[in-house]
DNA sequence: TATGAATGAGGCTTCATTCAT
DNA sequence: CATGAATGAAGCCTCATTCAT
């Protein structure tokens, strides 16, 4: 007999998701809790048993949204392919990942972990949010070093500065990830994979 | 006899920055348009006497701050110096710019780009913001086509795809204006000047 | 021309005649604020801009209230009438002023005093209503000290404790007073003011 | 074989204590049904087993305290001690009962009987709830009118006017009660007695 | 009989906008 | 032009009560 997964979980992630998909269609003041209850099939008075408050919400969504994005790049960066290749691959594989959030009807779940970072940077937000956010952030931009210090000992890369670059790195592309949101609608997604791999292969080959 | 400013220019100009400040200090829906009219030094129904609702001020907000940064860039790109000079100036430029947000007490400034862009995005929005939002960057992102043109015409630069290349450049600026902001305190300008610098250059030269 | 009444405090005073009105009606937890506003004739806003919480709206009743009661008790106290008839009459008074609510529609509004007393101990509740209780009691015992004073330097009151005998005289006529409320229908007014004065004059008198 | 206690009056009176507990620690409407059922070691459900509604836990707490005190009363106005010394220890008993209280960590219980009695009060609350505290008052002031018609009899006491001197004993020691919980870290318990005492004593002494 | 997850009615409070002065 | 008092729609959250297990 297999052990039935927890089902509390199984309901926060339901809660999760359909606050996703309502924050994504109506931003994240305006989406009200009274929406996500329907969207998710229950109460309004559910959502308080398994979150304190929307901003509890607000961190939950970032937190899973970043472990997605790390699990994903997670099969590259352990693989045993070559530096090069595993660069070339995550910026591929973020342009793609975005691609098909567009051709899904879930374009603009993005827009969302923009503003819940807005609102984690805030100075006066809630704290919990803020270091939420920070340690989501973090995460994901440390996980490019290893690969870099990588390339680097191989001799393959120039000596670059490893968190420095791989800021740049994560930070060119999450830039990169939202213009080509804002103008999904008049880009080829191709030319933008050549010129982005473009400059940051030959940015750091030797 | 000296011609006496127009005051009504001058009234919205105190209102946009009055709201850049408020909106910097509490985000966007937290600041309250009663918090604008006191910081401004006015009452709050003359604010409806200049704008006919708070999401025209985000609109004139987007507006003024593209403005500002187009023309920060212009003397740059309408030198005659060498276009690689010219990028290795806009790059600087760009963390100088934002450098010195950080150093006043204006560092959060910066966050409401960030929001009004957000809701500017919202497909479900005001479409004055919409597409005031999509103009200030398209003009952004169109200032650095000739510069690119002008270096793979002189032989310098590599045949590039000018407009996805302004685009990337301006992206990735974009994206690490936010990271450089969001870890501020725990970053070195001059690091992460060269770490960028000598990923664009490479990635552009021939 | 006389001054016009500063309309402010008119307001206030409106808002909270209507309070007291719906929280006689229907009790303090269960009277909504929007009752008051529509009591008031008035919009449900307007009422915080003159009060920030409901619980402000406490302590403006709990003060206006003792002010009543203590410029009612003022005009015997100040007089020169000699002591055992100030006692007397205080005693007296206490009752036809409690028997001229009972008359009225506002038989209720005891009880408000009583609700927001209750709020006002409690240990956990708002401190800012905490205080204004406690100065509004003590105000209102205090006032009896110099009447008890007066009567033991004239050698006409045994030498009693004054501070203390004055807290058991308010205490004394306060619960009576809810006692008499609760059996209003069933208690003859002159039979308890009867047995109320022969205890006290006889407790007091040499 | 010893007779096990009934098990449902067992529970039920564990409730009745946990809802006083919670009732005092956050007052009649914010303590919470849950909180009841915590503080009893029970589950939430399990309380409309025994209860059908908050307001009858309401009901069942006045009138077990009122048990309680009736019970407190009994032994000394049963005994055969003479009226004078039977009312001189009703006094000093009604205090030093209280004062047990404030000793206690339970010191603010007693806020909780008169929220309740103000609920029974209110004109358009549950009737259930008005015909239980009705009750419970009267019993406890009718418990003092044979030892007044005692006194009287044997000619120890004026000719009082039995019902009406028991409503204004019992009444003024219910209002002193209250104010000495008010001021109880101000006051001095003896110097309370001692007043009290000598009030009511002379008041019906011959 | 015991439970506690689920519910949704209801209330306080906020704040963009209006409009009489 | 300028004002700010007045407004009421809207939303987060609480909590008594129910009911399937």
């Amino acid at each position: 007999m297999a052990p039935t997964p927890p089902p509390i979980e199984d309901k926060r992630r339901r809660i999760i998701e359909a606050a996703v998909t309502v924050f994504a269609r109506r931003g994240l003041e305006r989406g009200k809790i009274a929406d996500i209850a329907t969207e998710a099939g229950i109460g309004k008075g559910t959502i308080y048993e398994y979150f304190r408050s929307k901003e509890e919400i607000f961190a939950a969504i970032i937190e899973g949204f970043f472990q997605e994005i790390n699990q994903a790049f997670l099969p590259v960066l352990n693989s045993r392919r070559p530096p090069v290749e595993k660069i070339t691959r995550l910026i591929d594989y973020s342009f793609d990942f975005l691609d098909q959030f567009m051709q899904s009807d879930q374009a603009d779940d993005w827009t969302i972990i923009m503003e819940i970072f807005t609102q984690g940077m805030r100075a006066d937000g809630d704290p919990q949010l803020q270091e939420a956010t920070a340690r989501a952030v973090h995460s994901a931009i440390d996980q490019f070093i290893p690969m870099l210090e990588e390339g680097i000992s191989a001799g393959l890369f120039r000596d670059v500065d490893p968190p420095y670059f791989a800021l740049v790195l994560f930070g060119a592309l999450d830039g990169l990830a939202m213009h080509f949101y804002l103008q999904r609608h008049h880009l080829d997604l191709e030319r933008l994979k050549v010129a982005t791999r473009e400059i940051f292969l030959r940015g750091i080959l030797k």
